[in-house]
DNA sequence: ACTATTTATTACCCATGGGTAATATACGGG
DNA sequence: CCCGTATATTACCCATGGGTAATAAATAGT
């Protein structure tokens, strides 16, 4: 397993019916967790809430304590793995390199991202179950990504280790092939998450690069152990839930674990 | 606009509510045609059959005529785009070259078929919808589809047009790239099917071929011109969707246009 | 302990949409 | 001209599942 996405700690927080009392942000994330495995496994439409609920031994309208409904939850899920994206993307601009390298770098995480839960979420999930205002920030983020993608061709031209093509295709050809990761990947086959990323990387960025990398280049450095802190914080609120209202009543546990992210409250009341 | 994929004839054989009267597979093409619009503008289960009726000028339970259900319209959809694909890959495989030559043209068929409304059912409906029956029919054919990808790489390394790389994961890529097309192109945009096509053919291989070709060697051969009579007969009963029992009332028609494939009858009387 | 607040439960509502039954309208052959 | 068949239509049924109301159990604060 990988240090930087945790094993998803798949038990529930919900004791089958005892000596209930744990931190309000701890079930919420549990749900999201239990929402994700039954979306992906069953898909949207098929999973009910029922199911994510019995999954956590409560029952269906406790989840309303922590959202507002069912497209919500699919948003968050989405969210969540959003955020992992972006860190990504910073960790991969922040760092030096040619265009080239810099796409390769993208690509390995990418690629690994796609074979966990929530990085599937961002390809299997259908925007048009969202509202509307959650569809429009997730189609705002879609193009963020796809620019990174884009960005690092478009410079790796210019540096000149990235061989005169059209950085629009070259991002869709490389992004798509990831993109499908999430698709066909099964934790339990084969290949680890790993080893499909690296041999993607290389085999998607040969075809574009000017100097043709047989051995790898970007083996070891592909986790830079950096950014790498116990919990990795979300920052900020990226992508914020709230309806339709800003409204957002931080009523309790002002200091609910050092830097944890006050995401969107379920239900206002 | 090309000949292969003809340009699926978007109106409805029943006129308001007048003189009707045409030849009963016509009808069912118009159903299956207005309900993969349909699906993939609004996602099979956004989709009612209602909307495929009312699109066809007729109600909901006119389409119980043609079909036993809404599944198996979304299988015949898949059914469709699945024989345009057969008919792919068996004119590649017909066709002389090496193993790098086979899988570009395959790759060129590919992807153009993917920015076709048939093509894109194979990627964008989910086979959890099907029938236990069915999904079987569909995998099958999937794995098969898969294989010739595979098939040619490694005939590609055996040759010695292709260098030595992983045929399963190169599949997947090349593959993944392919079916992502359907998921992003739309008719209408700066792109052309078949720019797009071509581009990705030589994006894709040239990660893998031993010689680079830079300038295009696939460019006109592309459409070999033929099997492209006048109405591309589907061959066979692939995928037949007889539900359960083989019970194949063959009542009516008996000769309905001549090699028209007689496809699963809807609803048994 | 008592009370307010949170969080869960049970029991319900009801819109949606796939599917069916009964029936009407057209066509085609004798 | 009438009848059988194919093909529509109208009017339903009803399972499903998201969402809500009323209420009960647990917890924290004073």
């Amino acid at each position: 397993m990988d240090a930087r996405f945790p094993p998803s700690n798949t038990e529930s927080p919900w004791l089958p019916f005892e000596s209930r009392r744990r931190a309000r942000d701890e079930k919420r994330e549990a749900v999201l967790r239990a929402a994700v495995q039954l979306f992906l496994e069953q898909g949207y439409h098929r999973a009910t809430l029922n199911d994510v609920a019995k999954r956590l031994n409560i029952t269906k309208p406790a989840l309303y304590n922590y959202f507002r409904g069912k497209d919500e939850i699919l948003f968050e899920c989405w969210s969540i793995g959003h955020e992992l994206v972006d860190e990504c993307i910073a960790e991969t601009s922040a760092g030096a390199g040619s265009g080239l390298d810099k796409l390769r770098k993208l690509t390995v995480r990418y690629a690994e991202l796609m074979t966990t839960d929530y990085g599937k979420s961002l390809v299997r999930f259908d925007l048009r179950d969202l509202s509307e205002h959650n569809r429009k920030t997730v189609q705002t983020a879609k193009r963020r990504i796809d620019r990174a993608f884009r960005d690092y061709i478009a410079s790796g031209i210019a540096d000149g280790s990235v061989k005169p093509c059209d950085p629009k295709l070259a991002a869709f050809a490389i992004a798509g092939s990831l993109n499908w990761i999430g698709h066909w990947f099964q934790p339990g086959g084969e290949l680890t998450g790993r080893a499909v990323a690296e041999e993607f990387a290389i085999r998607l960025t040969d075809g574009i690069a000017k100097t043709t990398t047989r051995t790898t280049s970007t083996r070891k450095a592909a986790v830079p152990a950096a950014a790498k802190a116990d919990k990795p914080p979300r920052k900020g609120n990226v992508g914020n839930a709230s309806r339709e209202d800003g409204s957002e009543h931080h009523t309790r546990t002002a200091a609910g674990a050092a830097g944890q992210s006050k995401r969107a409250r379920g239900r206002l009341r």
